[in-house]
DNA sequence: AGCACGCCGACT
DNA sequence: GTCGGCGTGCTC
């Protein structure tokens, strides 16, 4: 996805005004959430759907022997004989989906090849809050100003009794339990008293009640700088019209309170707002800096969340009470009846594209939801990603560059350490990973009493352990890759399905006795490095596998920014957005990590997430330095890195992708066939290559073995195909898809626009 | 996605 | 002789 949608839909359809009606009787088309290529016909029953139906209108229909949920999607087809035709069940007391989610699902659908009902499932994968809500039973007093004598009415005036009362007089009418904790006693009281009749019980809806953000809540200062580009999101926001904002500034310039001001004035016309981020684990320091601007907490939607909490805040989604979404990429397809503005926070950030099920980019997406709604998007990055820089240097996007740091703070000094010139030296821990320079600036750092990270995107202890006597590399059995060991847990891991096998004590090759030999760093073996060197220091090890859940997250953020800890060794859970004041030297220690691979994106990932983790450095009153080593200090990214020329670097990047044609200067769609039966896929395969298209302006790589020729069990091959940026490649995908006749056992996906070769 | 139908191996 | 494996196909 390179730029908006084709055929931009008219803003407001007449179908928004008046949505169509179906009388008993008329046959509707109903789109289920399941993969059936297209919408069914049902007949509009006399009883059960309390009158005509609406378009958008979720309903029960029968399929086959099965109750489905369904979604009108319009008048019926009339291709299927009436004799087939079922009638629809009952309508379910939600609200319609909007005209705008059901042409978004539409839209979503024909660009990724997927069957529009799978792109449903992602708009109603909460059947629950189509029901009404369970009521709940309240009780208060009969007349809270006039409370009963408990004598009077022959019951014991207790002081638990009275506290209760005392309670209800003040209070709306609580559930059981609620009004025992406001009363301070157990709820045995409560229910005592209402069995008596001195409370009485109420049915009520229990309606999620967000907060309200308060858009004039008192928010931190901004700079005339900012606040001119606040602005100019606000008239944005206004208009209100189909804009794409690309929000750049580097760590600590505050993109997040500038856009924070737009998100001010959707609040104030009454619109909803949608923040899209990447990983919903880093969002607690997020939500506190919302919380200190408007006063409330925004409704967050991940996959995280409980059932209960799922439904509603599907419900308040869809009846507008809910103002500000905070989610993942699923939140894209929430029922907004009213949105008036999308931010897509750390816009670059790879996890917005999902490779499985339906395989969509969300900030992509997110721009033609907006296109859609006919409202502004704002892109926010420090680092965008090439696709967004060039659409902005095309004018396609307008690009609002924050001034730099706040606060005056400096940026961090970045040296380039060429291990080539300065090889690590032996110690009694065993081999080490950092250079000299590397150490003596820890050991300075520390001695200033100030903190220091070093950043290894490798979890566990090494990533490859082999045989000294026979050379026996140990594999996963499922992946094509190598068993990571993990010394803390004892055992081999897969990082790609899980599998997970204790470390064996002799070759599995040869049989060798204590011939296994760890090769390479994980922050593990560097934590062991760094316990030898510096013995004093309090280190600590920050990966996904070492914390548990968000809250354990947020509790070594704290930890960390308390200063509890000198040394960090991290993975890339420590890249982004923590801010730590006393962290004043950034040591990378494989920079070249990432950079080989032949993937499309590697160095601009490699540079996107460098650029996160040098960020970390200095944000604080004291100057921070950062220190890259790396075998290739040539590389464009590290010369990137070190001259903060980021520029002429993606200057060079664009060049490179427009010289191959590569996206967005061509477009790029990947066939991944999969299966259990190697023998199965090949022939496949063979039968795609046979009827490859013959245009000669779409180009056809493959089949080659996937990057993961064998993951989860399931052999994989892979097709790439080129087609000119002008072309539209979803008919030359169909065209050839559909002349492969594929068997059961073997999957063919496609993903339009791949982002991860891996 | 379910669920049934259907056609070949080890059991009560 | 049946129970049950999952390959194939259909659901308005």
């Amino acid at each position: 996805m390179t730029r908006p949608p084709a055929t931009p839909a008219p803003a407001a359809p007449a179908e928004d005004g008046a949505p169509a009606r179906f009388a008993a009787g008329s046959r509707v088309g109903v789109l289920l959430p399941l993969p059936l290529g297209g919408v069914y016909d049902y007949r509009v029953p006399l009883v059960g759907t309390d009158g005509p139906v609406v378009e958008g209108q979720a309903v029960e229909v029968p399929l086959g022997k099965r109750r489905e949920i369904g979604v009108v999607w319009g008048p019926g087809t009339g291709e299927v004989p009436d004799a087939k035709v079922k009638d629809v069940l009952r309508a379910f007391p939600a609200p319609p989906l909007p005209a705008v989610t059901r042409r978004f699902v539409d839209w979503v659908a024909a660009y990724t090849l997927s069957a529009p009902g799978a792109v449903l499932r992602m708009a109603v994968s909460v059947p629950q809050a189509l029901e009404e809500a369970r009521p709940l039973t309240v009780y208060g007093l009969r007349d809270p100003a006039r409370p009963p004598d408990l004598e009077a009415m022959g019951i014991k005036a207790t002081r638990a009794r009275l506290a209760v009362l005392q309670a209800g007089a003040e209070l709306p009418p609580l559930p059981a339990a609620e009004l025992a904790r406001e009363a301070g006693v157990s709820d045995g009281v409560v229910r005592g008293l209402a069995e008596a009749g001195v409370l009485v019980p109420s049915q009520v809806q229990p309606l999620l009640a967000p907060d309200r953000p308060d858009p004039d809540h008192p928010g931190p200062q901004l700079s005339p700088g900012q606040r001119e580009i606040a602005d100019d999101l606000c008239r944005r926001v206004r208009q209100p019209a189909f804009s794409v904002a690309l929000l750049e500034g580097v760590t600590g310039s505050g993109k997040t309170e500038v856009y924070f001001e737009a998100v001010a004035e959707a609040l104030r016309a009454g619109r909803q707002v949608l923040v899209l981020v990447p990983e919903i684990s880093l969002t607690g320091q997020w939500l506190a800096r919302f919380r200190r601007r408007f006063g409330a907490s925004p409704l967050e939607w991940h996959s995280e969340l409980t059932a209960a909490r799922r439904r509603d805040t599907w419900r308040a989604v869809a009846d507008g009470r809910a103002a500000v979404v905070v989610g993942a990429r699923s939140a894209l397809f929430l029922p907004y009846p009213d949105l008036g503005l999308i931010v897509v926070d750390e816009e670059h950030e790879q996890a917005f594209k999902q490779e499985e099920g339906v395989p969509y980019h969300a900030r992509d997406m997110a721009v033609v939801r907006a296109q859609l709604g006919a409202i502004p998007v704002v892109l926010a990055s420090a680092t965008p990603s090439l696709e967004t820089a060039i659409n902005a240097e095309a004018g396609r996007y307008d690009r609002l560059h924050l001034p730099d740091r706040h606060a005056g703070a400096e940026m961090p000094a970045v040296t380039v350490v060429d291990m080539r010139r300065y090889p690590p030296e032996k110690g009694d821990w065993g081999r080490s990973w950092l250079a000299p320079p590397v150490v003596e600036a820890v050991t300075e750092t520390l001695a200033k009493g100030e903190q220091v990270l070093l950043f290894l995107n490798r979890r566990g202890y090494a990533p490859l352990t082999l045989c000294r006597t026979c050379g026996y590399r140990i594999q996963c059995p499922n992946c094509t890759a190598w068993l990571v060991e993990h010394r803390l847990a004892k055992r081999l891991v897969c990082h790609h399905c899980g599998h997970s096998a204790p470390l064996p004590a002799e070759c599995p090759g040869c049989g060798a006795e204590d011939s296994l030999a760890a090769c390479g760093p994980g922050v593990e073996r560097l934590a062991e490095e760094v316990e030898g060197r510096w013995p004093q220091a309090r280190s600590v090890v920050v990966a996904s596998d070492t914390l548990g859940g968000p809250s354990a997250v947020a509790a070594m953020m704290q930890r960390i920014a308390d200063h509890e800890v000198d040394l960090l060794i991290g993975t890339q859970v420590l890249a982004k957005g923590h801010h730590f004041p006393q962290l004043t030297l950034v040591g990378v220690v494989d920079s070249d990590l990432g950079l080989s691979g032949g993937d499309l994106r590697a160095a601009e990932r490699t540079w996107q997430l460098l650029t996160q983790v040098a960020g970390r450095a200095g944000r604080g009153e004291k100057p921070g330095r950062v220190m890259l080593q790396t075998y290739q200090p040539e590389h464009p990214v590290l010369q990137a890195l070190a001259t903060g020329d980021a520029d002429s670097f993606l200057a060079a990047e664009t060049e490179g992708r427009r010289a191959a044609s590569m996206p967005p200067f061509g477009r790029l769609a990947a066939v991944i066939v999969s299966g259990e039966d190697e023998a199965a896929v090949d022939a496949v395969c063979r039968a795609l290559a046979q009827h490859a298209p013959r245009d000669p302006a779409v180009e056809v790589l493959g089949p080659a073995p996937a990057p993961l020729a064998l993951l989860r069990g399931r052999h994989r091959r892979r097709f790439l195909v080129k087609t000119p940026r002008g072309m539209r490649i979803q008919p030359v995908m169909r065209g050839w898809l559909t002349k492969v006749r594929v068997p059961h056992a073997v999957r063919v996906q496609v993903d339009i626009d791949p982002y991860s070769f891996l």
